[in-house]
DNA sequence: CAAGCCGGTAACTAAACAGTTACTTGATGG
DNA sequence: CCATCAAGTAACTGTTTAGTTACCGGCTTG
C-alpha cells in the first residue's frame, strides 16, 4: 500500500495523469469508436458500413471494437440509442410551457428544425433503421420511456391553448409533433434528390431560412382557430 | 429467301408466336429482373442488396442481369428512374386545374399520400438514394424535365386561387408540394421507429385515415387566406 | 440442313468482409 | 522487481460477394 503509493507518486511526477502521452486510454478509445461508428453508419447505412472503416476512423483496430461493443449489430444499436438520447435530452431543456401556447409550439418547431439541421447523422440513422423496419430499435430496452415526456409536455401546451381559445379543439399532440418532424425531416433528408430533380440547391442559406419560417407558419396555421 | 419463307411458315404452324411455351423470352426476363431488383433494392438499400438475390427472385441468374443491365449500379439507376417515371406519369393524369383551386390542391395532396401508401418501394428507393447524396440520380440524363410539369401545373392552380382571393399571396408552388410530400413521406417511411417509440401502430387503418385527413387539412390551412 | 447467334445455365475467381486468435506492451499491486 | 492483468496490435480464417468464363441448346437465316 505504502510502496504502491510511493510508486504512484514517483510515476505521477514523471508523467502527470492529466496530460498523458500514453496511447492507453479505455474511455477515450471507447468514445472514439462510438463517434467513428456514428459517422460510418450515418454515411453508409447498416449494410454499407464497414467494421474496418470504423476502427480506422477511430484510430484503433477491430479487436478493440469487438472488445467494447460485442459485434457490429450491438455497436449499431448503441449508436442509435445515443442519437435518440441526444435529441430527447436537448428537448427537455426547452420548457415549451413557459411562454404562451403559440410561442411554445413555435419554439418546439424551431428547435426541432435546427436540431435536425445540426445533426444530419441523426436523420441518416433514422432512415437506415426504418429501412430495416426498426429491427434493432425494437430490441432496445432503454428507449421505451424516453419519449413520453415530449408528448406529455406538448399535450399540456395544446390544452392550455384550447382553453384560451387560440387553438382548435381537434389539435392532437402526436399529430402536431409529426407535422413538425415531417417538414424538417423530409426537406433535409431528401435534399439531394429534391435539389437534383427541381434544379434548386435546397441547402443554400436563403432557402433554409425560408423553409424554417415555412415550418413555423404551417404548424401554427394548422392548429390556430 | 424462298426457302427461309417456307421454313418460317412451317414453324409458325407448329408453334404460334403468340402462345410460346419456350422459356426463352427476352422481354419477360428483362422485366422480371427489373421488378425483382426494385424489391431487393427497396428492401435492402444499395449496399445491402445482393445481385444473387435479385437473379433468384427474377427466376433467372446473374449472367442475364449483367447481360441486360451492365452492372449493379446501372441496374439500380434504371430501377430508380422507372420509379420516378411511375409517379410523375400517374400525376399527369390528375389534371388538378379542372376543379376549383382548393379542390385541386386537396386532390394533389390525396393523390400523393395514396401513391406513397401504395408504393412503399418508391419511398425506400428515395431514402437509399439520399443516403448516398443522389450519387446515381445525378448521373441520370432522362430525369431533368420529368418534374417540371408538376410544378408548372401546381403554379397555375395557385395563381388562380390567388386571383380568386382564396389563397394567400405568399403561397409558393415548390413549398406547397414539399409540404404535401413531407407529411406523406415522413409518416410512412418512418412508421417503424415512430410506432416503436410512441407505442402506437401507425399503419392501422384508423390512424392512416386520420393522417390522410390531416395532410389535406394542413396543406389547405397553410395557404388559405 | 448447317452455321452461327442469342437466351440461358452453372461453376468459378478474386476481392472484401465480419469476426477470431495469437501475441505484445505497459500499468499496477505485492 | 516480478507477477498479473488489461489495453492494444496484426495477421489470419471461413464466408459472402460482385463479376466472369466456359458451356448448352434452340431458333433464325442463308
Amino acid at each position: 500500500m505504502n510502496d504502491s503509493g510511493g510508486n504512484a507518486e514517483r510515476k505521477r511526477l514523471r508523467r502527470p495523469s492529466q496530460e498523458r502521452t500514453s496511447q492507453r486510454d479505455p474511455e477515450r478509445t471507447r468514445a472514439a469508436i462510438l463517434e467513428a461508428a456514428t459517422r460510418e453508419f450515418a454515411e453508409n447505412g447498416m449494410g454499407g458500413a464497414r467494421v474496418d472503416a470504423i476502427a480506422e476512423r477511430a484510430g484503433t483496430n477491430k479487436r478493440m471494437l469487438y472488445h467494447y461493443f460485442g459485434d457490429k449489430e450491438q455497436l449499431y444499436l448503441k449508436v442509435l440509442e445515443e442519437a435518440y438520447v441526444g435529441i430527447r435530452t436537448a428537448e427537455r431543456a426547452l420548457h415549451i410551457g413557459d411562454r404562451s401556447p403559440e410561442e411554445g409550439i413555435g419554439e418546439l418547431a424551431l428547435f426541432t428544425w435546427r436540431y435536425f439541421l445540426q445533426h444530419p447523422e441523426f436523420l441518416s440513422l433514422l432512415g437506415t433503421e426504418n429501412l430495416h423496419r426498426a429491427r434493432w430499435l425494437r430490441q432496445s430496452v432503454r428507449l421505451k420511456e424516453l419519449h413520453s415526456h415530449l408528448i406529455g409536455e406538448l399535450s399540456q401546451v395544446l390544452e392550455q391553448g384550447k382553453k384560451q381559445g387560440v387553438f382548435i379543439e381537434t389539435a392532437d399532440p402526436l399529430h402536431v409533433y409529426l407535422t413538425i418532424a415531417s417538414l424538417g425531416y423530409f426537406y433535409l433528408s431528401n435534399q439531394y434528390t429534391l435539389s437534383t430533380i427541381f434544379g434548386r440547391d435546397l441547402i443554400e442559406p436563403a432557402h433554409l431560412n425560408a423553409w424554417e419560417r415555412h415550418i413555423v407558419h404551417v404548424t401554427l396555421a394548422s392548429i390556430k382557430r
